[in-house]
DNA sequence: AATGAATGAGTATTCATTCAT
DNA sequence: AATGAATGAATACTCATTCAT
């Protein structure tokens, strides 16, 4: 029984590929540094890989699971079951919650959706400052980081908002609120994991700290949000 | 007035060089097409330059040079100038105000100093957009987006805080204050700018409401970290 | 009766060699097409052949052993029989019929041996287009053609003329009749196989009358040489 | 004044090719051979030239541009001058000569243009085998050698051709007279050409002796043809 | 100030061949 | 007999940079 022994050339080539193109970008980075440095022969990354570009292909589009299962996961097991035990009804850009109790279970839950998905960034950081890198560019990859922007679009063709949309037929974003969402939770999001690297060593800060800092950044900024977006369901008495 | 009539070829150049960086990433971007755009022929670029990184080099000084002007002069003229007459006083990372009407006079001055900050990056968002490129690989330039960041740093090199401390003695910055800064107001005040080309494409909104867009969403983070951070001095009778 | 019941992976692989090299030369044929288009492994190949070239020498060579073959039949069946039983008798370049039954029988067998040849070419012109390929670069093969010119050589390692010298003492070649035969008659041939496919097709021919062409060219050819190499026998009364 | 002071290196780049491309063909030819060959730097080489395919399409145009003029001053100098002073009538594929005078002028004409061909193409050898194997083949010059056998063809876009028609309004060659000339001339032409060097050594004799079995062989081959295309006009009293 | 020609050092990619199984 | 993985040695082509004019 010989499990997951197959961290073979292939995964050495992508994890060399990801460190390299992080360090140096895309273009900045020599396939022959990639075979050095995951300790293969050059040629064996055009047996795995049509060419360069299909290393980096398959790096992002890894990443892009990953958060997409995140994302999926917390609309499924709590935003979509929340409605549909009627905890929480959803109109527009307005979440309103049956309960006390269920503000507070969202919230904690909303937490530690947070937590989960800054971990994972910073996990995968690497990959996230290429992907950063690549939408600065024109080319090929130049829409990363749209795509996680389009978690919060309306498309039909988004299995997201389909979730949302199977939950709550009133789901809908205005445009205010999807600017300040990109640029203000999503881009700090993904230049949290970035940039990481570089400002632990100008701030000298622990992992833990900074963790910390960023879920604290988080809290912050939902307190102000939420109380334009969420609110309680009048009380009957 | 200088006799700067036509844009001479070291301008053109410039100015081929910015678009091109921005676009496809500095290593991404041949001299030969820096030539072609610029209508020079490609040996004339090193007639006026040592050699490519010169010419990257000189483009994110200026714009380094212009973002700290802007940010010098509101230091100056609003805050100095408010400490010195005694309407504002600091105390660590808490903004004191004399009176309502110093509050409201300060307000005024840092909207206005947004909306300045703002224009100017989206004037220049193509070089803001190669800075992020280039902060975001390692390199010569790996610090631009951080050598912003440092102007809210305490260091006795940074001529901003010299600036503030000699108006207050005791202005000091959390770490909580400065990652929020950087990844809340810096990071997503950057990204408006190199994203914007992007994000008014695919948004399909007009250059007057992105704008109105950017403006409002600092007064909303403004507002919600205004509470933090920012006081009235009680009020004697 | 061996049991050479399948297509076997070795004559797979030579057949799609054979086509390859014919389409786009040995040089510009890669191992892994041959392999793909026989439907074997390409390591299979070196364990049938030692190397690339080592594929093109086995298609050269049953080419070669073909058209050696068919002309070695003519000379000994004809030549050497009309010599051996007095019909013909030969003085240099110049063939003597004892009588006018004597050539009508050598021409009916001349022109069965010209439709034999040319019906082999044609049938394996793959290869033949391989072999002038071959034979107009230098390196191993460049003396396939030539090879086939000395068929016509009196070299006494040329066990043609040496059938031909064991009817005959005499036989003895003029230059000019050498140059002519190998420009006039073995490189037509020779090009009609390799150009086969081609002139069809510009030419919209059937594959019948393009043979009939074939046929009547080297009947008007050999009329015209026919006048200067052969003679009959004084009739003596 | 320096005149024809310019086999630059561009040239110096076409002559190296030429002669390697004929040794080696073209793919059995590196592009620093080349490069070291013309004593220039292998980047010069795309500086003047898009890649190496470029070189051959240079060397076949300027070759096919040669044959081509060769066979237009005959036609034009020659043949339609004749027709259009009466001394030759064209008649489908059959030429009628006024007189034994005329048929004696063309004649020599004609033995003058085997020469002068058979001179250019013994010059260019090296460039006339390139196009032999490239028409071997497949690609992008698979038709080089078939362009020479359009010389013959009767295309409106044929300017040869039209240059005929000019003079005689009957032209017109049959199947079995196109595929003799292209199998049984033409190739022969080239041939010799291609195997010049080849066959010299084999056969050790002189340039001039070779020249001379080339002529004497066409002059063979036009009389066992011209019994069937060529005619004096009956002679009126 | 401007340019056509020239070059050294790469750079992604290919390919015949081998090896372990 | 057959194959997936692996490799060394090329190979066409690129690019920043320089030079002579």
């Amino acid at each position: 029984m010989k499990p997951e022994h197959k961290p073979e050339a292939k995964d050495r080539i992508l994890q060399a590929a990801g460190r390299l193109f992080s360090e140096k970008g895309y273009e900045g980075t020599r396939v022959y540094e990639i075979a050095d440095a995951a300790g293969v022969n050059k040629a064996l990354i055009y047996y795995y890989f049509h060419n360069k570009e299909d290393i980096l292909d398959s790096l992002i589009d890894s990443l892009m699971t990953g958060v997409y299962q995140i994302a999926l996961e917390f609309v499924d097991n709590c935003v979509r079951a929340m409605v549909q035990d009627g905890r929480l009804s959803i109109a527009g850009d307005r979440f309103l919650f049956a309960h006390g109790e269920a503000l507070k279970y969202f919230k904690r839950q909303l937490n530690r959706y947070y937590a989960d998905i800054i971990d994972y960034v910073l996990e995968n950081r690497r990959v996230v400052r290429i992907a950063m890198l690549e939408s600065l560019k024109g080319g090929k990859h130049k829409g990363s980081l749209f795509r996680i922007m389009q978690l919060l679009d309306s498309g039909p063709e988004n299995s997201l908002h389909s979730s949302l949309k199977a939950a709550a037929q009133d789901v809908n974003y205005h445009e205010d609120l999807v600017f300040f969402e990109f640029f203000f939770v999503i881009i700090p999001l993904v230049s949290m994991a970035a940039f990481y690297d570089d400002y632990k060593e100008k701030s000298l800060l622990s992992d833990e700290r900074l963790k910390e800092l960023a879920l604290s950044s988080y809290a912050t900024l939902a307190e102000g949000l939420g109380a334009r977006h969420i609110a309680l369901a009048p009380q009957e008495d």
